[in-house]
DNA sequence: CTTATATGAGACATATTGTATCATATGTGT
DNA sequence: ACACATATGATACAATATGTCTCATATAAG
């Protein structure tokens, strides 16, 4: 469990960051099968060997990628607001993040995800942030009263984020914020304290 | 758009369930990854060439899976039933084809279809049974008037499938009828025409 | 300047992929 | 039972991909 300690030396660091370039390029264009060693290495312009000395395994690059991407300033909104506007914030930062090209990274590491212990281990570590702040929002929200009492906040939770994934990863839909919009307005409207 | 007319030679039909057969184990195994003519021709024991004459294309393979698997038999259940019922009944169908080998087959197939339109194209035809079959029930439940007259058939239909894809694909959980009725007790409840 | 580390270039054995050929097996219709 | 059409098995083949290794050179750190 020790950290991967990223390398401060620049040239690793520049080498690194063109066969990342070159992968999130193979990855948006063909694909996860796409992202293999020969392939970035042509594609960055890097030898083949030392793409194998950075990543022996294919998936870690996808891994990388997403360790990348990820947004990680995803603060909890102010608590002056009405539970359904920070509600409606969050879930709104989610759908940008699906929507962008995070969104694909993630649809190839779930069907990576399925077979492999580790890919689901290290996915569940970097995509549990967003719903972890969903929940712990409605939760409070139940906690101060300004959603009733019965709520169950994890219920709820998959209530909201379900159709976003469904709308990104079987539609292949963007996900407005209108839609956000009217699925906060249908499923939390229920659960909100008069 | 022509049917691709099954062949009736009862040679063809048994070598190609012996290579559906090393297809599914291998899918269930390995990952689409490993869906390859050359381990379908191991595993099968036909030869390698029969796997190409069948399916020139890798793809095809898992999408002969999933229509082998698919659940054709999803009758709309009976009107006499309160719309709740109704709707809980579809949802377990539907809930049971995810939890069984078909999730596995669809997921591997959502990966694909991210970078492959025709791929998208055949899951959307193949996946488009379940959900219209529910959004249809709840549009009749609005026309009934056993739905309260403001429900967005379309939205609905997604908040209750979307919660049961998020819990099989990201979570690998089962998904449990005690779990469908408590969406469906949270989802459907409010727009119940009093 | 010296030492440690990273990279580039290439070699190498092995595995995979896609296609082709031809003999044999099986099915179909008479 | 027969002849014909089709499917399959076995094998060969070139082209490409994969994983590992070596060593010269480039770059970084002190």
């Amino acid at each position: 469990m020790t950290a991967p300690e990223p390398s401060t030396n620049p040239q690793v660091q520049r080498t690194r960051s063109l066969m990342l370039d070159a992968a999130r390029e193979l990855l948006r264009e063909h694909g996860p099968s796409a992202v293999t060693h020969l392939r970035v290495a042509e594609r960055s312009g890097v030898a083949r060997a030392t793409v194998y000395r950075h990543w022996p395994d294919r998936v870690d690059i996808l891994l990388d990628l997403l360790r990348r991407g990820a947004v990680l300033d995803l603060a909890p909104p102010p608590a002056e607001l009405p539970i359904a506007e920070r509600v409606t914030g969050v879930l709104r930062m989610f759908a940008a993040a699906l929507n962008g090209e995070n969104g694909q990274t993630l649809t190839a590491l779930i069907g990576l995800a399925e077979w492999d212990e580790d890919v689901f281990a290290a996915l569940e570590r970097m995509t549990a942030f967003g719903p972890k702040l969903l929940r712990d929002l409605l939760a409070a929200g139940v906690e101060e009263g300004s959603l009733i009492a019965g709520t169950d906040a994890d219920l709820l939770m998959n209530i909201l984020i379900g159709p976003l994934y469904l709308r990104r990863l079987l539609y292949h839909d963007e996900i407005t914020d209108r839609y956000v919009d009217l699925l906060v307005a249908d499923t939390l409207t229920p659960h909100l304290a008069t």
